[in-house]
DNA sequence: GAAAGATATTTTAGGCTTAAAATAATTTCT
DNA sequence: AGAAATTATTTTAAGCCTAAAATATCTTTC
């Protein structure tokens, strides 16, 4: 909608040293990244409200457990969801409260505690992740199959290289 | 790492109606690209807070007020950043008390509120954005040029794709 | 085996987010 | 003009989220 911006005749080095401003592909890239993700994650969650009156942090626990029916501890569900544990604790105090977790100490080390759908809990995903799975198959609908590996691909790449940029921080 | 699932043969018609359930290259795609989106913001988020002390919410706003010196609605800026409207009245309050955006009626329309940057924001913004912009340009640093416009493509096209099927929903 | 360090979780304080109800102002329809 | 509908924003209640401090337990080291 900007038109064609000028390619930027100056040479590369002074492009990398003297204006570090001039990364806007990659912002756009970013930007549209950020906006495809929310439009589909703001769909799912008024989808899972409306369908099953469930928030989209409670499915998310739920699938992680739903993934290893051995169970997790508090600590290895709060790396695979990026989130806080603190976090963690609260959603799962709300799920046990639902009757859809199970939650106890470890025997081995007091410390921790290990976390598991209770029958309810798999039954209750089950039917809320076959809707999920639908509703992600249409946003998806108009890419060809070859398309979504190409995007795959892309997005792999993609995660490897923030990891590898974001390093010692994390 | 589940080896290549085969290219099921049957027709796509049977598959879309008869087995609901059959869509997980659509699933993989879709929690690769969440991952992929909250392991950059995470970062984001990170390190605006460590060099400027300030949250991505607000540095958000501020940007979408930047591209539009003119100054936007509420109900504008809820809009552009995809958030409800009581959350944008919040974020404004604060960035106001910080003296970092300027709130005032529209004398047209008494109902409406228009939000600009102050010369502080703008300036303050400015130097948010330059270091934003690095960041981003190193994230994406192991993706070609032409890598980096194939994913803009792709994702323009699910993101078509998503509106479309949410279309009736918003 | 006790102190020091590391690990797992919870708590706390502050901020973001939503949906829905409430206010306030404008527009539309008689 | 006045009533009804619409639009813009704020408020409210509930929930999500983080960072940092506090607790409790385990491990290591001397």
């Amino acid at each position: 909608m900007e038109g064609s911006s000028p390619p930027a005749p100056i040479d590369r080095e002074t492009t990398a040293t003297l204006r570090p401003g001039d990364h806007k592909t990659e912002l756009r890239l970013w930007l549209r990244m950020l906006t495809c993700t929310t439009l589909i994650e703001n769909g799912v969650r008024r989808r899972l409200r409306d369908a099953f009156d469930v928030t989209l942090p409670r499915f998310d626990l739920m699938a992680q457990l739903h993934k290893t029916p051995a169970g997790l501890t508090l600590g290895e569900l709060s790396q695979r969801m990026m989130v806080s544990n603190g976090n963690v604790t609260a959603i799962v105090e709300k799920l046990v409260g639902q009757g859809l977790l199970d939650r106890k100490p470890s025997p081995q080390d007091r410390r921790t505690q290990v976390v598991s759908l209770t029958a309810d809990g798999r039954s209750t995903f089950s039917q809320m992740a076959a809707a999920h799975e639908n509703w992600i198959a249409a946003t998806f609908s108009d890419l060809s199959r070859e398309e979504e590996e190409q995007l795959m691909a892309l997005l792999g790449k993609a995660k490897t290289s923030a990891r590898k940029s974001l390093g010692d921080l994390s």
